[in-house]
DNA sequence: ACCGATTATGTAATCGGTTACATAAACGAT
DNA sequence: ATCGTTTATGTAACCGATTACATAATCGGT
């Protein structure tokens, strides 16, 4: 009975060869005659042989691994884009390791940067510290980005999002019209508030400090934004909301729904993101889309360029959509 | 210019001691002398020495890695477990792999199974064969199980959460009560039917067949079952459904709405899981809760335990609750 | 029949740590 | 002063593959 698991030199004995020959036979087919291919081959289904990864690895110097960094695992958002790596890394033979940035400290964080643990990072998270990351593993960053880290990046034109929506809440005849911002410092919060304070100023509509909410993406602080506008004067709050998350734009309608008002009847709202479930809430939300897989893909691609010593510098820019349900309709006369 | 990373050997020959020193004063401190120590933290500093993670895990014979694998990544009832899992892995020491069992073919999958890549192996999903799993290295199933694979469960009591959906409609006084179940051959589906059938009879309520309707726990079959269920004949079809998942309980209300029907006003609606969103849907939903970041930490517990060689043969029964909200009301006069 | 080129295979170093075992020094007890 | 014990450190084998280099065998050409 063998109890241990067979390693190559197990394989060559009964194969009557030498370890090297076996380990040609197994990775590099052409490069051993015919007979002994057969041979090993048939050692290694006797043996049940199978290759120890982690030798291979430090002999090659890789570890075959791709880490992702995400800010919040639970948020579906994020888990779409993680799907997109996975089916791209999957099929190139790497493996994808994922680590929570908030439930692990910044020593494991930083470990995670180490050239002997993977070969690559994918941060989806803007709030890291960008010199803790720097010069160690090829780094893309999706989504988010971390200011001052020269890295391929993958991400949507958050300006011209906003700017999309903002023009349909425009088109339809509001005036005013607010905006449910995400949390304070981070990048898409920032571009999705210049861009919808740019294409307003365009179209000459007003943006009073009032029109402006906090938020932090979560439905929680969508329901308190609510909370907020219903506690304005009905004849100068907004009649029109673009909120910079799905889960917000939630959490808000069905806050002011709680208290008798209509949607899109009182108030108009304008989601972002087009995660699946929005298209089926009542009313179902209109929204920007973001190709989350697509996203996940791209950065994943970008990475395996990387790793193939391929240096493009630009960024990847993905395509928007506004997608028009029925949360929003004209302005009330 | 140092431009390879310093190994121990390097560290070593700074210190003035041997490599055997340098891994002692570092895994094992206490080992080594107080100057030693000091010398060697030094030599560290300087060289900017880390530890190469493959060199040692090929000793260690282990990988610190663990895998979970995933019968769908974008779904956000899954990611939730992912975070409770990750929350647990990271501190212990161990990194998470993840493997979507959807994208990846059966020979990667099967490689995941192997020592040399993980050191454990978190299934969530019940239809992998049993058989390719076996023997390798230490399994636990969280949620959904393999029939006929022996491994620590960590998972609801279905039938009793069926039970608690029908008895609250019922008490409602609902008389003809639906069920729109799994994917068939789930045992997740196995288990929450039998259980509502169960739970019927109890109450010498009818089941009949047609008032069974197929899905497979996504939004659109959920709507699939309203359209089968708005064609039936008022007078029969039942007042109330029990869904098998939140998913398709959105569809479900979605599609009904769209057709004028007032929810829980003409259909009372019980949910499943308890996502984030149905608390915010109009109306909110009533439904089962799933401790869903809990069923990942205790998985990944019971992991660390199997790792310690702890060999505990009884499931893990986390309990349910039944959310009371508003998409549930008495039954139409 | 001889020689350079090609092909198939073996030998042994290597990847970068860990650890069993050996050795030497220091210590306490008789 | 002697001996057993403890403590600190070094030597070298080992984890399990890959691969540069060496060697032997085969082949085609003259």
């Amino acid at each position: 009975m063998k109890h241990d698991r067979p390693k190559i030199s197990d394989v060559a004995r009964l194969a009557g060869v030498s370890t090297a020959t076996v380990s040609r036979a197994l990775s590099a087919p052409e490069r051993v005659s015919e007979e002994t291919r057969a041979a090993v081959q048939q050692a290694v289904e006797a043996t049940g042989y199978r290759l120890n990864l982690a030798a291979r690895n430090l002999r090659h110097r890789r570890t075959g691994g791709i880490v992702a960094l995400v800010p919040n695992l639970a948020n579906p958002f994020f888990s779409q884009i993680l799907s997109g790596i996975a089916s791209v890394l999957g099929p190139a033979g790497y493996n994808l390791l994922i680590a929570d940035t908030r439930t692990a400290d910044a020593q494991t964080l930083l470990d995670y940067a180490e050239p002997s643990r993977a070969d690559g990072l994918i941060i989806l998270d803007g709030t890291l510290p960008a010199t803790a990351l720097q010069g160690r593993v090829p780094v893309v960053e999706a989504c988010e980005w971390v200011p001052g880290l020269p890295a391929p990046r993958v991400k949507i034109d958050n300006r011209a999002a906003a700017g999309l929506a903002i023009g349909h809440l425009a088109d339809l005849g509001h005036r005013r019209i607010g905006h449910v911002a995400g949390p304070r410092g981070n990048v898409l919060t920032e571009a999705r508030l210049s861009g919808t304070a740019e294409a307003l100023a365009a179209r000459g509509l007003p943006f009073p400090e009032e029109h402006l909410y906090p938020g932090d993406f979560s439905l929680d602080s969508g329901r308190e934004a609510a909370r907020i506008w219903l506690d304005q004067p009905a004849a100068t709050r907004p009649t029109a909301l673009f909120l910079a998350s799905d889960a917000m734009a939630c959490g808000f309608i069905g806050e002011v729904q709680r208290h008798g008002l209509r949607v899109p009847g009182d108030l108009s709202v304008v989601g972002f993101d087009d995660i699946e479930l929005v298209a089926h809430i009542s009313p179902p939300l209109t929204t920007i889309r973001q190709p989350r897989t697509e996203i996940g893909r791209a950065a994943a691609e970008r990475m395996l360029a990387c790793l193939k010593g391929e240096t493009r510098e630009a960024d990847t820019v993905l395509p928007v959509e506004l997608i028009l349900r029925a949360s929003t309709g004209p302005a009330p006369a």
